[in-house]
DNA sequence: TGGGATATCATGGGCGTCAATGGATGGAAG
DNA sequence: CTTCCATCCATTGACGCCCATGATATCCCA
């Protein structure tokens, strides 16, 4: 699984430190990504992290919306100059620079939420509100996501 | 057989284990995908679960409805976020984490549904109700299903 | 055809390993 | 000297691995 899936809420030692749930770490190892790439969310108050992938995608976007610009360089400084590449202990545990911890809202509990090619840390309580609004949201779609109310090539029948 | 078809009641232990059917394991396997991807339904007290089809369908609607919005953000969320990649052991047994527990109300005893492209798990007796009342529905559309009517009494093939 | 041997699967339990967490040590920086 | 930070070690609880059991279905051969 190449994907950031689950959610976790890991305790912030009195050191500020905090693990990085395991199924996190393998992704971003697999992706070849020392550390975390990690800034402030744009829209929540939570942050925004992940590896190679998320970088790169950082870049495509910039260079999408403004390109060769002045305005281009702004933006990646918005965005470029808030973020932290965090290092990962051998233990597993980053520390969460200051500013970030503000920006989330961040004191004794963390929680990583994956998202699939990036994952966010939210406050644990924040985080709740936050989900139960993208449920209901998402319940809004599911007659596209479904209870498999089959497709056509899933009608099914024989037995094995 | 690349279809998850019948019905099988496995018991939880006490280690919250449960056996995973064998003809389940099977198509998983042919799919190639190590594990059991597993989210809470949207419309039921139960879990979604398949294999590596299952994502592709769950990410290729991601991008379907929301490609790089905010809102994008927060239905991944509802989605990645809710979900878990259970590991299947090597007795072909999984175990299933106490938020999806909680959301199909699974204590005892778990029912396996085949759904064709994915497969459901169900308290048991929810599951029986939920399954009158859709072989009431399904009579309705039986003209849709042509020849290929399967009556609902042979579907089972849970042990006892 | 019947009955015993065998294979397969669900289930239960013991045990070692690993992840999360807390605390200690050592060194660099202010 | 004191503070910050990185490495290292210890504890605990959960999980994966392994083996045993029982029940069922399958096969083999007289």
């Amino acid at each position: 699984m190449d994907q950031f899936v689950s959610t976790f809420t890991n305790k912030i030692d009195a050191k500020g430190r905090i693990s990085v749930p395991v199924s996190f770490r393998t992704v971003l190892a697999k992706d070849g990504f020392e550390g975390i790439y990690c800034y402030p969310s744009l829209d929540d108050a939570a942050l925004d992290a992940g590896g190679q992938r998320l970088v790169d995608k950082i870049q495509l976007l910039l260079e999408d919306i403004a390109p060769y610009s002045d305005e281009r360089d702004h933006l990646a400084m918005a965005l470029f100059g808030a973020s932290e590449v965090l290092s990962i202990d051998q233990d597993g545990r980053i520390k969460i620079p200051e500013r970030l911890c503000d920006h989330a809202a961040l004191s004794s509990k963390a929680t990583f939420v994956g998202l699939g090619g990036k994952f966010q840390i939210w406050e644990p309580e924040k985080f709740q509100d936050q989900f139960s609004a993208g449920r209901k949201k998402l319940s809004e779609f599911k007659g596209l996501l479904g209870t498999d109310r089959r497709k056509p090539g899933d009608a099914e029948g024989a037995r094995e």
